[in-house]
DNA sequence: CATTATGATTGGTT
DNA sequence: AACCAATCATAATG
């Protein structure tokens, strides 16, 4: 224990029986080797410091502090450390905003994560939802989203709330600590200032990444819900079978008004949820329903041969809905719901004969073609099909390019189609009469 | 991996 | 406001 106040004494900088205060530059000039081995071991016990239990340190502390030399020692700390003139002036480097912790606070407010309590918490989105679709019918993704997101929210709250308890927790300890030290060193109130700054420094450059992951996070949510819109998601088979089957039937005039885009929607949504999937939240929307027809009106336009299968599937299954309880599959073999494809073709080049007899004839078939501008395009069509002219490049409306000959049956060609690139507005009494009932006199016709 | 199909978006028109 | 035409972006397909 007389090492111990070996130690103390000359830690101090100062040999306590000698009276020069300080030789603190000097010392090791006016060592004689006696000295030396009390410096080594003096080294030796401070190394073994941190060995030491805490108990043991405090008493030494308490010893120090105790010291009858230690008011000196005191002010001798004080003058070198007035003289290293260590007066960190640097503790003015006030923190400029940092640009990036700006923006990641700007984000989290807009994206309603750090702004005020769950009630506005989703304004953007609610805006951006809105401006989207129909702003009704997507409120399952929007509730899911809003989930999630009060969900990253919820934890940034709560990670930032322990950050910050962390942070008060830690700077005071950390100013108890230097209080308890200013009391065997000289500590100005600016230093404890600083030492605080540090401290908030480091923590705040912690909350600064858990800004950024939070950010990170509801980026990616944002991508999953929200430009979900951009994400395709297919129509199931019976969505687009439902919208098919209204299309070709109404081909002449493929315009649903808003309660048939919403019984169209209904539908569609029903039959998806019943048959395949309930919960995915495959639900079709009217705007979704003018989607698709708008899609389709303008494919089906730019190229009608392409759809001439599909026309004529939807025609023939339409027609056959529509006669249901009667016996006219004499000689169709397409009577079935899910006929095969072959069977489809064979059918579609029948068709195409009796309609070139009947053209080529005199038109005398049982179906009356509306106007001359309908003549004209069925005859176009069949001799280009004939031709097989393959000008895909054409984008005139005029120019019906098919593909291919087989699919060039015009049969259930565009009637309300005009060459100007818009469906004549064939009125309805008309459409009843031809082109969508008529399907079924159609239907006849070929079967007979 | 290239191509096609298809739902959604955008910008302009009527 | 509905629609068209072009375009984007992704799913499905070969």
């Amino acid at each position: 224990m007389e090492e111990h106040a070996h130690l103390m004494q000359t830690l101090g900088g100062v040999t306590l029986n000698g009276l020069t205060p300080i030789s603190l530059p000097g010392i090791h000039e006016s060592m004689e080797p006696a000295n030396k081995q009390e410096i080594g071991d003096i080294l030796h016990q401070i190394m073994a410091i941190t060995d030491q239990s805490l108990d043991e340190a405090q008493a030494k502390k308490h010893g120090l502090n105790c010291h009858r030399m230690k008011p000196a020692l005191f002010s001798v700390l004080c003058e070198i450390k007035e003289k290293t003139g260590l007066s960190l002036r640097n503790s003015q480097d006030e923190e400029p905003p940092d640009p990036q912790l700006m923006r990641l606070d700007n984000m989290l407010l807009a994206e309603g994560v750090s702004g005020p309590e769950k009630g506005g918490g989703a304004s953007a989105i609610t805006i951006a939802t809105t401006a989207v679709g129909g702003g009704a019918e997507n409120s399952i993704e929007h509730s899911d989203y809003k989930a999630k997101l009060s969900q990253i929210r919820n934890i940034y709250h709560s990670e930032l709330e322990k950050y910050q308890q962390a942070c008060e927790e830690f700077t005071s300890h950390v100013m108890n600590l230097l209080r308890e030290q200013s009391r065997s060193r000289p500590v100005s109130p600016r230093e404890i200032e600083r030492m605080v700054k540090i401290i908030q420094r480091k923590f705040s450059s912690i909350q600064i990444q858990l800004k950024q992951s939070t950010c990170e996070a509801v980026m990616i949510l944002r991508s999953r819900f929200l430009d979900a819109r951009r994400k395709r998601r297919n129509f199931s088979k019976q969505a687009t079978e439902i919208l098919n089957e209204y299309f070709y039937s109404h081909l002449s005039n493929p315009y649903p008004s808003e309660e048939a885009k919403e019984e169209l929607a209904r539908k569609c949504s029903i039959t998806v949820s019943q048959v395949i999937l309930m919960a995915k939240g495959s639900t079709i929307t009217v705007s979704q329903v003018s989607n698709w027809f708008g899609n389709k009106r303008i494919r089906y336009k730019k190229n009608i041969g392409k759809f001439q299968e599909e026309a004529n599937l939807y025609a023939a299954k339409t027609a056959v809905t529509a006669a249901q309880g009667q016996h006219s599959h004499d000689s169709s073999p397409s009577a079935g719901f899910q006929m095969k494809d072959e069977d489809f073709q064979l059918d579609v080049s029948e068709d195409k004969n009796n309609l070139l007899n009947n053209i080529f004839n005199g038109s005398s078939g049982s179906y009356s073609l509306q106007s001359s501008g309908e003549i004209f395009t069925n005859v176009t069509d069949l001799n280009s099909s004939f031709l097989s002219t393959q000008d895909p490049g054409a984008g005139q409306t005029l120019s019906l390019n098919y593909s291919d000959g087989l699919r060039g049956n015009p049969l259930y060609g565009p009637h309300g189609l005009n060459g100007n690139g818009g469906w004549s507005d064939a009125l309805t009494p008309s459409s009843v009469t031809s082109p969508i009932e008529g399907t079924s006199s159609i239907h006849s016709d070929t079967s007979n």
